[in-house]
DNA sequence: TAAAATTAGGTTACCGGTAACGTATGTCAA
DNA sequence: TTGACATACGTTACCGGTAACCTAATTTTA
């Protein structure tokens, strides 16, 4: 009874007469062997369907796999498909694969997640958020694989980070909207307790309220994931407490879109009676009746740039640990 | 100079003083120690830390990995976000690790993946498409694992489908549409030429249209992928070329709300003007001022029963070959 | 022309688990 | 009392690559 499962190296050596280790040679494409055994071992692997075997190669190397992992918050918002996008097809590009993950805000999970992903002896791995549970943190750094934060700048990383500043988000669009001339402005958030991203987008915009003498006239935030309907009813409960709003600020731009359907839905005009702010510039707030205004998040770029970063690392390159991609306010048509 | 990168199960079998396969065995929960040893073992697993390694596991025993491919033709589509939140849940939830790839319909990319997911021996492949290379189609042939096809129903599968007759979709929201009293009805879609699931849909409702004795007056099908901004422009060249339209069947409910968008910037009013149809239920179609007609197609239970399906299957228990998730017309208000 | 360097290999010893099988001890029924 | 069986281990031999080191022949350099 054997375990053999399908062609190997030394299947290939024997048929050849060379030793499987020239063969290895070969098929990495490395030095030390004659054109002629090469075309050789070549041709013989091919016969053969030959499939590389990295559990085995990583295995005897006592190497970090070529494996990454990425763990996101949800794969269903529009911004993190852009950067699951980019990061996957970046990293593949470089020869990594992604493992991924998504913990919903919920730091357990992702520590399930990471655990699965550790006996897997990763390369690097790729984190949205800064909420971490003790084990995550002795799991990270008993790995010492490089780690990535994502999206969010902290002043302190674990390892490395690729993001922006939320809280440079809010107060941004903050004193666009005072310079606007709005002045009794609202929030419709979600998931306060949980967001730290959201919460400095929050508090930037509160910021440059209060550079104007200004604060929140009222604020809703919603215990829901954000998406397009939590927008809707937040908006909803946020104008019966105070209908004297002139602005409102949401969490991201399905939000707002969720808002400014339920402003239309009740006649309310979008700009003349309530000006309307979103975050991430989604495909659909650029194609709006009205241009949402919003801010720009280059996701793709972001997932390009910590690619890159990860594997420059592995390479045994030096790099810079904090890496800031540039966020743009787009003024747009809603306030 | 050691190789050692991790304790093992050697270093707890030696401060133990059990063999190296007992600890196998306790860290396996199975069977074969007393209540003792196995406090003893696990005692000791902790205090040192013990990461399993499943690389050095899975090439021991000669099985295949843990590892389950998934790839999908992109990542920033509502639709396909859903379907990947749920199957890697649902897979992480049953013990496996989901490694992504995406091919933008274009089967070489899939091949690409395929074949550097192919050398990690993984357990399982779930494929969204049914466009492969050759080469594509050998790999899946000499990996001999499962291979699920998702999203659309072949009546030939590779080898197990999981997914619902998008000429079905298309031939229920034609029948539909013509009940409501349409009669000049365009199409808009995007990437024809690659993507087989649109065209299938495009098909079932121009049967719908046949069987009323009717056929599209016009198509315009961009080369781009499909997104609201593709339909926005879709819609305007569409209606240069045939403004008397009274209906439009969209490829998805990202280009019909795109359709919608230009539309309502031309003062054209959406059923009262032209009626407008899509497909998949996106959220966001949901909360529109006018709700849109559209087809639900439930990504999340097709994920999780493909990921069931599939670790059925891994486990040694026979399943059912195709499984299909029913879709629902939601007639919504804009036809 | 001799020494040094390069080329094209081969040999050996692992990496860290697991399958398969062997064995001592204890238990229980006939 | 004895044989059969279960329990709780230990031993051995791999899985398929790669690192490190070695060798013989050839080429280059001093």
């Amino acid at each position: 009874m054997t375990r053999k499962i399908s062609t190997n190296l030394q299947d290939i050596a024997r048929a050849t007469g060379v030793s499987k280790m020239t063969v290895s040679r070969v098929m990495r494409g490395g030095t030390g062997f004659s054109t002629a055994t090469r075309d050789k071992v070549m041709a013989e692997a091919q016969r053969q369907n030959y499939l590389p075997n990295r559990i085995a190669a990583t295995f005897g190397s006592a190497q970090a796999s070529t494996l990454a992992g990425l763990c996101v918050p949800r794969f269903t918002s529009s911004l993190f498909g852009h950067l699951t996008e980019s990061i996957q097809s970046n990293l593949g590009r470089l020869g990594y694969q992604t493992v991924i993950g998504s913990h919903e805000q919920n730091p357990l999970d992702e520590e399930l997640w990471l655990k699965s992903l550790a006996a897997w002896r990763p390369a690097g791995i790729l984190l949205v958020g800064t909420r971490h549970t003790p084990t995550t943190l002795d799991l990270l750094k008993n790995l010492s694989v490089p780690v990535i934060e994502l999206w969010d700048l902290t002043t302190d990383p674990l390892d490395m980070a690729v993001g922006f500043s939320h809280h440079g988000c809010g107060l941004t669009m903050g004193r666009f909207v005072i310079s606007q001339g709005r002045r009794k402005i609202g929030y419709v958030g979600a998931l306060a307790a949980v967001n730290a991203m959201g919460r400095a987008r929050q508090a930037g915009f509160e910021a440059a309220l209060k550079e104007a003498g200004r604060h929140f006239i009222a604020q809703e935030v919603l215990h829901d994931q954000p998406g397009f309907y939590a927008g809707f009813i937040g908006t909803e409960t946020l104008l019966a407490r105070a209908p004297q709003l002139d602005a409102i600020y949401y969490h991201d731009d399905e939000m707002a879109i969720g808002g400014m359907a339920y402003l239309r839905k009740h006649g309310i005009k979008v700009k003349h009676d309530i000006g309307i702010a979103g975050w991430g510039a989604m495909e659909a707030a650029a194609i709006l009746p009205e241009r949402l205004t919003t801010t720009d998040v280059p996701a793709a770029v972001l997932g390009k740039a910590a690619a890159e970063m990860l594997v420059t690392r592995l390479h045994g390159y030096p790099v810079e640990d904090i890496k800031i991609v540039p966020t743009r306010l787009i003024s747009g048509n809603t306030i």
